[in-house]
DNA sequence: ATAAATTCTTATCCCAAATCAAGGACTTTG
DNA sequence: CAAAGTCCTTGATTTGGGATAAGAATTTAT
């Protein structure tokens, strides 16, 4: 097998040996989606764990009057899901969405309970990532709710360049928690300085 | 070993067996903490992962500015810690408290990691934590975005109605992302109604 | 190339919540 | 029982960013 993002993330990140890759990479397989489809949705059930090879996905929330909060955004070699859903077999409340066409490798309940069951180095690589994403959860709950709009512009520009450049305004908006109307002012009075 | 609620949480929740558990137990060692005492601080090294037999914490930042805003409480039953930088012996920028005069079971980096890769139970327990965890903080971020502070209170008297008794005001205020100032109208405009 | 749709900007108005300030209610301590 | 310290409430004032509306710019489709 030639050397794919997932590979690359298994060997340099997780540190899995060569012999426990070939196990691992068996048991996920390729998924393309095009821009804007859902792996799923609010009410739906997670049934996979979602890599990311190539490409941009967003987990958004919905609350009932039909405001929408972009969770985070995850690019290259990225992990998505909703673990709460996938293990339980229960509906969840968030939606994750591809931004662009995007090359996946998805792995099954079935399989996952596998790898984390019986490659440990997979199992404590794993932990690792859910600890990353759950840290960078904390420090956006803070910053959003302390932060003004142009501070977290400016924050945004300065941790997430490459996204800035990715993606269109009103998903940023979106992410920062803020409307379009006021990211497009703070990015006048910021370009006029 | 009498029954005690770490205990009561790996046979129960863990799905641990009896003879695991017993393994496990001896990994942790009690410690008592009084009230407003820190567990650890920002730029600080999470050395322990925290279990609440008895009592209450808060997981919080202070941004730049000195603001703070609180992540979350945990009672009894309840896993605390930072694992970015329990696992890579790296400071943490967040702030772990007691809230009250509390009893903690506590697990160091090396039994923790000792536990985790021969005790299968116990790494797909933590996993899940980690999840429920990671899926509150999600649900958080979105709400705080998204709720006027009468909607965040009045989902929080709903779905933490021990809380609101078992502390302060101004903690609950910084968990609801507003003003004390703004917590005491709101209560006043709902006891009007 | 033109039309259509999407995305972004700009301007005006306005209100909800922060800020500032002060006083009241409790609780703890000497 | 003062006195000091917390914690909470209330009032007056200010303001940042949302809401609304409309038009400009850019992209996509025909």
């Amino acid at each position: 097998m030639d050397s794919s993002p997932l590979l690359s993330q298994l060997r340099q990140v997780y540190k899995v040996s060569g012999k426990d890759c070939t196990r691992i990479i068996q048991l996920f397989q390729p998924l393309e989606v095009k821009k804007n489809e859902h792996l799923f949705r609010s009410g739906e059930i997670a049934r996979y764990v979602y890599f990311i090879d190539k490409g941009c996905l967003r987990q958004y929330y919905i609350n009932n009057n039909g405001e929408e909060r972009t969770i985070y955004f995850k690019t290259e070699a990225g992990w998505c899901s909703e673990l709460v859903s996938f293990l339980d077999n229960k509906p969840t409340e968030l939606n994750l969405q591809a931004l662009e066409d995007s090359q996946l490798q998805i792995i099954s309940q079935k399989n996952w309970i596998y790898a984390v069951t019986h490659i440990q180095s997979f199992t404590l690589g794993f932990i690792r990532a859910q600890q990353d994403t759950n840290y960078m959860l904390k420090k956006r709950l803070a910053e959003a709710t302390v932060e003004t709009p142009e501070e977290k512009y400016l924050r945004f520009i300065k941790e997430e360049p490459l996204l800035l450049q990715r993606l269109p305004l009103y998903h940023i908006a979106s992410y920062l928690a803020m409307t379009p109307e006021t990211l497009s002012r703070i990015r006048k009075k910021i370009a006029n300085k």
